[in-house]
RNA sequence: GGGGCUGUAGCUCAGAUGGAUAGAGCGUCGGUUUCCUAAACCGUAGGUCGCGCGUUCGAAUCGCGCCAGCCCCA
């Protein structure tokens, strides 16, 4: 709505440009500050008065006289020292939020399969708040890419030949004695994650008492569990599947559900990882280090000039020049690929992995479908074994790919970006897109409250880290039950009307609302230090907020079917005259901001946000509830008018739930 | 040692593509409810945008240098 008027304003001004001064310019629009200077801004002056040598200001006069009629742009005016502000025509911007309001979604207009792999917890104990950020983000980020139009297909990746899944091994079968039998029972015991919570804490300070002893342990299982042999491998299968499945049902309840589970041990078996291997080899994008630290391992050169196939000759070039001591110090800058004992580390398999997201690696996967997937779901995994006939075709090669990943990773994140260059898919690298994060920290009163015994620095810190290792953290599971139970006390003291039913599902749906909002109402890099009493808050810049504005609409809506029996018809003239009346500018800000969620988006996807989606929830409430104190709708005694307000807010209604739904937040009718 | 991120109100954070008088929530203080449910609204106070220099008609935003904190690679 807000954009289809931008973009005509920007192409009527680009062309007018053109032709009056023949320059060429991109068109930026800017919110202008205030309601009074109109709703949609150009700086474009500024930049002509360098090129044409004149005052902006007085170009900005031209253009403004010269322009002409722009559809739905009422007039642009002069303003400041040379803005150009466009006032939209408010009878004009109302016909369109109507005609688009009952059309919503853009087809799709998509040219390539979009990719965002998230979640990819490791799979050896139950999911923490921080694994929730990265669902949250990744899964807001598939709403508002299908939103604007795009083909997504949803990721989670599955390291399930990893180290971590390895401890839980050696905790089961050294640690504990179990049999692969009494494994399997233990796996399917509910909360099956929650123990291994707590065994992959203890096997960690199990390690700590004898390091050697657990390096060989590890490298034992580690290798076993890679080859896929012996009981370590068996064990190794039913602790990740199970795990799995105790994760997608705990994320299925934040409605965050997956199209594929990509899994690490399909990218050994199927031999990606060989095919990888090799086309690194071959391309001479990694070397075997042959003295050094580093002997015997595969090693990609870090640090030299990242340029397309000019780094060989440089390399010899520059280390000609260089002493002994320099080409130590940059040796050890390169990273590992494999080590010297054969194995792959994660970035080797995670390069073979993005190949095959790119259609680079000219393999695929087959697929079955997941088991135990959540109720009336169908998620797809990765297997060794022949392809289920209807399995969709997830080998498409995908265009763009976002990898929602936290941001201590960045520097891997950019070795294997540099290993898909150096193979000559530059633009590959490009379209991988780390979506980075910030942590979930907590407050050390938090900490304090979980019973963790803090370390006199960590006091004084703001936050502390939260640690899978050391079990120490908020789990989803426990921090979802806490919300549901708050939320559920408050809609019982409410609402005793309600069935119990209907009370639990009010309450759960707020209780999403209050975890999604708040882990989105963060930018991307800011470390949120995570503390029950701001999670558990339900007021102001909240999702409950937000869901609770919806609830007064569809309050004034029922009450309004009831009492009114017959609806009046709100006539074309009437909705302009309401609009542009000397006091309307609240009800023009409104109706702007209901119709400002294309805006939002876009600048959502730009900046690759989300937290600009919330942002827009939570200010088009914001602006329904201070409205709402301020008109009452239902008493209006001119029947136009009461039409009007109330179309007004069914408009409203629409474009917040649809806000709500791109943070996977759903309005109760109640609450 | 190298690389990255962060520093804005008492606290937690927004300020995309440089732009107009730097915003919000919480907290403070003071008001609003016989209801279209107050999970709300209104008012109040609170800022050398870490510091310095530079680029620009214009810098919280860009560049350089410091200071502080966090993370990553060794």
């Amino acid at each position: 709505m807000y954009q289809t008027l931008t973009k005509r304003l920007r192409e009527a001004l680009a062309a007018h440009i053109r032709e009056k001064y023949g320059v060429e310019l991109e068109m930026v629009l800017n919110r202008p500050p205030k309601l009074e200077m109109g709703e949609a801004a150009s700086p474009v002056c500024f930049e002509l008065a360098k090129q044409l040598k004149k005052a902006p200001r007085q170009i900005a006069q031209e253009i403004s006289t010269s322009l002409g009629e722009v559809e739905g742009i009422a007039r642009v005016e002069v303003a400041g020292g040379g803005y150009l502000n466009a006032y939209f025509d408010r009878g004009a911007f109302w016909e369109i939020a109507q005609s688009q309001a009952s059309s919503p979604q853009p087809a799709a207009t998509s040219h390539g399969k979009i990719i965002v792999e998230h979640t990819s917890i490791n799979p050896n104990k139950a999911a923490h708040i921080g694994h929730v950020r990265n669902a949250v983000l990744g899964d807001t980020m598939v709403q508002i890419l299908r939103h604007a139009g795009k083909r997504v297909q949803i990721q989670n990746y599955i390291d399930n030949t990893g180290v971590q899944v390895a401890d839980v091994v050696i905790g089961l079968l050294r640690m504990e004695q179990r049999t692969v039998t009494n494994v399997m029972a233990l796996a399917r015991e509910p909360k099956f994650d929650y123990y291994c919570w707590d065994l992959y804490a203890k096997a960690t300070s199990f390690f700590a008492e004898d390091p050697g002893r657990a390096a060989k342990l590890r490298a034992e299982t580690l290798k076993a569990i890679e080859e896929n042999r012996g009981e370590d491998a068996e064990v190794a299968q039913i602790v990740a599947d199970a795990i799995v499945t105790c994760h997608l049902k705990t994320m299925a309840r934040l409605d965050i559900h997956y199209d594929l589970l990509a899994r690490e041990s399909e990218i050994l078996h199927l031999k990606f990882w060989d095919t990888a291997f090799e086309m690194l080899k071959k391309s001479g994008a990694i070397h075997l280090a042959t003295s050094g630290k580093m002997k015997g391992c595969w090693v990609l050169p870090w640090k030299e000039n990242p340029g397309i196939n000019a780094e060989d000759t440089q390399n010899t070039k520059d280390a000609g020049k260089k002493t002994a001591a320099e080409e130590e110090d940059e040796n050890e800058q390169d990273k590992i690929i494999v080590r010297s004992n054969g194995t792959v580390t994660y970035v080797g398999k995670d390069i073979a992995y993005q190949l095959w997201k790119f259609g680079l690696l000219g393999k695929d996967f087959c697929y079955e479908k997941w088991p135990e997937a959540p109720a009336g779901r169908t998620v797809w995994a990765t297997t060794s074994r022949k392809s289920e006939p209807d399995a969709p075709h997830f080998g498409e090669p995908a265009s763009v790919v976002y990898n929602v990943i936290d941001s201590r990773q960045a520097y891997l994140q950019d070795v294997v970006a540099e290993g898909l260059r150096r193979l000559g898919h530059e633009q590959a690298a490009k379209n991988s897109i780390h979506f980075a994060y910030e942590i979930v920290a907590l407050t050390p009163r938090c900490a304090a409250e979980l019973n963790y015994e803090l370390s006199p620095e960590e006091a004084k810190k703001p936050y502390v880290e939260v640690s899978g290792r050391k079990g120490f953290g908020v789990k989803a599971d426990d921090l979802i039950d806490k919300l549901e139970a708050a939320t559920l006390a408050e809609v019982q003291q409410r609402h005793p009307e309600m069935s119990e039913k209907e009370q639990k599902r009010t309450a759960h749906a707020i209780a999403v609302g209050a975890l999604r909002f708040f882990l989105l109402k963060f930018t991307r890099n800011a470390i949120i230090a995570f503390d029950f009493k701001d999670a558990l808050s339900f007021e102001g810049e909240t999702g409950p907020y937000c869901q609770y504005a919806v609830v007064r609409i569809r309050g004034i809506r029922r009450k309004g079917t009831e009492g009114a029996t017959h609806k009046s018809k709100l006539d074309a003239d009437s909705a302009n005259r309401f609009l542009s009346a000397a006091d309307a500018d609240d009800l023009w800000e409104l109706l702007l901001g209901a119709g400002s969620l294309d805006y939002s988006v876009d600048a959502a996807i730009a900046t690759q946000e989300p937290a600009f989606a919330a942002k827009y929830a939570f200010q088009l409430a914001q602006l329904f509830n201070n409205f709402y104190h301020r008109h009452h709708i239902l008493s209006e005694t001119d029947e136009q008018k009461r039409a009007f307000l109330l179309q007004l807010t069914e408009l409203v209604e629409a474009q917040l739930v649809r806000a709500l739904s791109l943070l996977g937040i759903e309005a109760p009718e109640k609450m």
